[in-house]
DNA sequence: CATGAATGAGGGTTCATTCAT
DNA sequence: AATGAATGAACCCTCATTCAT
């Protein structure tokens, strides 16, 4: 294409943008929408209309209700993924791991599931536990949790002061726990706005390292 | 009821009993109903099928399907507590407490718990996620929780095997603890088909005696 | 079932019949839409309407719009394998056969045909040309008119009048001809209001007399 | 359009015929589509992408979707009208009408019927039979027809072998016989794969023969 | 009290058509 | 002229709920 032609098709980049403008406006009018009524009752002329436009738009992005939620599952559940590298990157640059203890190299993961549950609290509800999840994404999100147990495996292994007799059970209770414990915590106490954060993060990190450590108080054996 | 009104209703009583089995089968219809195809996917002429009566008698026991979820809701709830006073009852006789140590103690708590999620776990995800949870019956549930940390918090103060900065939150760690991970291992491990609860069980024990006693030493062997 | 408590269900057989009457009232309401409005305009609510019910009891009889037009077209095509079958008695049941020669053995046929055009061409049309045929309906159609042949070439391999090079070719031509120009004459000439049905029958019968005779002369008088 | 105009649109031909272009490029391309798709099924979405273009673009050259079907139905009509005249001119030109007798008379009209139907037996069938006919396309096929019997007609009367009590009728039937059973043959056998045009063109002319001549031997043979 | 036919609001989805670019 | 995103009326179908029997 000459480039003088192409001076006439300056839309041609730009809708190709605007398009995805607008599916992104659908879903995170969908997760709004889906957040405010729940999965049942967010109906896509309520998706629609909070992301201004009509059903017809809508069916032109996506090609039904349940892709949306797909989708908007996915993407949390690949933002969680990421939040989670992000932390450990974070923590494990310069010098951080081997300083600071257990209770150090457990905070990023804390710290991870805090950044995926606090943002919608109750999208994260409606995604995972009240709307129908279609077999793949179950699969997808298992796989993500066999995933992190296995990391976490391998780094209680490696961890001096981890002492525990079975690891890989050790680590399917960290996960759970870190992920089950944040949700709660910040489904319960997000409503009545008494929330504290860093108290529950000190707390949940003092409590996965006295289980890792074998609740022996100098820690020694890494034993496996 | 004047008396002379009630020698006309001499089967009375049969009646009313008769009345009470059919509304406990309807529930436990909607029970097996709402386990098996959720709470969207279980119509009222669904359960009106199972529990062998027509949608119209079904209306005559409950005002509408929501009702049935409230109640059945209520129920699990009472049946929860129940178990753990049982369980409590139980240990707290002869002489159990202050033999066997912390470990000993959570013992009934957690028991209650995997008590209350072996049944259905489906059912148990479908009335807690799934489904619509009316303001009340949640406002029931937070009240339960709550008094379940108030107990659990003054048991924790008399315990003197207990170490924490923060009784309140810690009782509230370990209830969250219990019930969240119970719901969790059973919901993922029972579809695979692989769960060992005494494992399970001793584990969480573990853990959660390694967190009361501030990760100090010492603990007493998780006999069972 | 003691007949004294048979007299206290005097509604079961009714009620029966009453569900069979309901389901006819819509058949015969869907008859009408469809005739009226084709198969594309003719909605559930126009057909539901037109029964005097509304929507939802529609379909309380039928699973949707589509087994309401198959069944429509087996039962058409029923009726008309019927009348043929109840023409062809009338006429082989005294002495009719043998005498009249090879047009009075037509006959049945014709009459038939046009016992099954004259109702509701605008219906047959709408059910057999425009509506979306499902391919089980289909085959049922192709089958019956399978057989229609097979029993025509049995007639003609047996009649005294015809002389024709390829039986199975000439009956193909004998039922296709009856079928094809009976709804043709029908379908064109019913809305001009202008249709002689027995000078269509005669004459129709004649060609086929002619063509199956071989255009041999000498046919016995083609009276009536 | 005044002249001065003109002059500024220097490539107003080409223009033009280059509207034809796409014009007759979205027909054939809504051929296709009907033809796959039946008409329902054949969105306008489906005939642009086809033609390679946009629907805003469809929506320039026609008004409405109906109005790519009725110009597809006069299209067929004409072409249907074309052939004829062809086949007959074809066959009336030197010496064939004379001699041959009836049957060779007969044939052109055959003939075309089936140039008519065997290109795109389909569309023929959504065309003519699944879609909605506006009343004046009706008319127009109606028209036709009756021309084509009147001519039909006209030839009978002239024809010396022809020996038929009413003329017109015979004429209808003529042409009724012809285009029906030729749509139906094709139409059912076209799938199976089994058809012998020639075969059945033979017998299509043995019929009409032996019909209009009244059943009067002596026919000369079906040469071809 | 039981029955189950009847109801109808409401949901998801399609597609002919329009219009800003 | 071309584009294709946007529109929204209309369709099919479901299901909680009612009511005559």
């Amino acid at each position: 294409m000459p480039s003088a032609t192409r001076r006439l098709l300056p839309s041609k980049l730009p809708r190709q943008r605007r398009s995805r403008v607008t599916r992104a406006r659908l879903l995170e009018a969908a997760a709004r929408v889906f957040a405010e009524r729940g999965y049942a009752g967010g109906t896509t002329n309520h998706i629609a209309a909070e992301a201004g436009l009509s059903v017809g738009s809508l069916y032109q992005y996506f090609p039904n209700k349940d892709a949306m939620l797909a989708e908007l599952m996915r993407a949390h559940v690949a933002e969680g993924a990421d939040r989670i590298t992000e932390r450990l990157a974070a923590a494990g640059s310069p010098a951080a791991p081997r300083h600071g203890g257990l209770a150090a190299r457990l905070r990023p993961f804390v710290d991870a599931a805090i950044d995926n549950h606090r943002d919608s609290p109750r999208l994260h509800q409606v995604l995972f536990e009240e709307a129908p999840r279609p077999p793949e994404v179950l699969a997808e999100l298992h796989e993500l949790e066999d995933t992190a147990v296995v990391v976490v495996a391998g780094l209680l292994r490696a961890d001096p002061d981890v002492c525990v007799p079975d690891v890989r059970l050790a680590a399917w209770f960290t996960v759970a726990t870190i992920e089950s414990l944040t949700h709660r915590y910040i489904g319960t106490h997000a409503t009545r706005g008494c929330l504290d954060l860093d108290a529950f993060s000190d707390e949940l990190v003092r409590m996965l390292a006295a289980y890792l450590t074998g609740g022996a108080a100098g820690m020694v054996s890494p034993s496996r």
